[in-house]
DNA sequence: GTCTATAATTTGATAGAC
DNA sequence: GTCTATCAAATTATAGAC
């Protein structure tokens, strides 16, 4: 979901190429030297800013998670049905603009072998997102909860079958505010 | 989903400790040294088995997607409730017992960086899985995307909560065959 | 089949010059 | 801030003895 202002410093550099290294191939598929890489620095310059991997990877989940919920914004300004819309096309768009998992649905998969340091911040995300949804859906939570396991779930489904038709049906389904099974 | 009969050759070992590595830390978290250490033997022998990572991969991913497929049996043999039930189930179970990720959730996630023979068995899955609960649901193919997609992204929900009664619910809701948005 | 030994590469991380 | 140089550890994989 979140990217990045580009043309800005090493720092910010360094973090967009780490996010998306992330979301394509997972925390233990990202190397410091990759990213610098992409940079244009030594991979030591990358230690400068970010001293641990663990470090580098907390930092990218928190300026993802902040920027997401800030798109997100008020729960309250919006109608349900509105809402979801708007949830759902942050997920449209990671899967067939850019063609990546989401960050946070992929720390979840990996968050057995993850720094605690991480996975405290996928714990936060989803809490956060929930809570946004919750509200947004004027108390119902286990729509709120079925809504993002469905898109989360999409994602997934996009990726292994390189289909990203796969998670607009979902979205159109959970945005029409019904999910309904014949028989 | 898929697991072992253990008390069995050198062979099926391997494949236990690697479905069991990769559904917990993904492909790049697992390596031929920690799969010997489970078996008890050396990083040869595993070798000896399997001559490349692909190749142990894709053998998981074979043989969990044809347990799975196997335990799932003839759709058409039941009602589409019933299904939907029996699906729930599989995931369930490897939440709250077995406490791991599904594999193809997992590899579903990384499939950016796995070797195409890896990805190709993701999709197969996907698809066959898809598949069966299309018939189960009496061609109801919406229904039976938004559903496993719910399934997989309850998993997910799961995992970065660290609460198996977040996808506990989402099986709930799908397995009572609708899922309605107030509001 | 399983082992020892090892090659070739990559990894996260540090020291110190500029 | 960025670099060169380097380290210790881990990785996949192979050769060859038993």
């Amino acid at each position: 979901m979140a990217t990045a202002r580009r043309g800005q410093g090493t720092a910010a550099k360094i973090l967009d190429s780490a996010e998306e290294r992330l979301c394509r191939y997972g925390y233990n598929g990202v190397s410091f030297r990759d990213i610098a890489a992409d940079v244009g620095v030594k991979s030591a310059s990358v230690h400068y800013f970010f001293p641990t991997k663990p470090a580098l990877v907390a930092a990218v989940a928190r300026r993802y998670a902040d920027l997401c919920l800030e798109e997100l914004g008020d729960p309250m300004s919006r109608a349900p049905a509105e809402a979801i819309g708007l949830l759902a096309e942050m997920f449209r768009r990671t899967v067939a603009e850019k063609k990546r998992m989401c960050l946070f649905g992929m720390l979840a998969a990996e968050v057995g072998g993850l720094p605690s340091e991480v996975g405290a911040e996928a714990r936060r995300f989803f809490a956060e997102t929930l809570r946004w949804l919750r509200v947004a859906l004027r108390e119902d939570a286990a729509s709120a909860e079925a809504i993002l396991a469905a898109l989360e779930g999409g994602v997934l489904l996009a990726r292994a079958m390189d289909d990203p038709a796969m998670l607009e049906k979902v979205a159109a389904r959970v945005t029409a505010r019904h999910f309904t099974v014949s028989g």
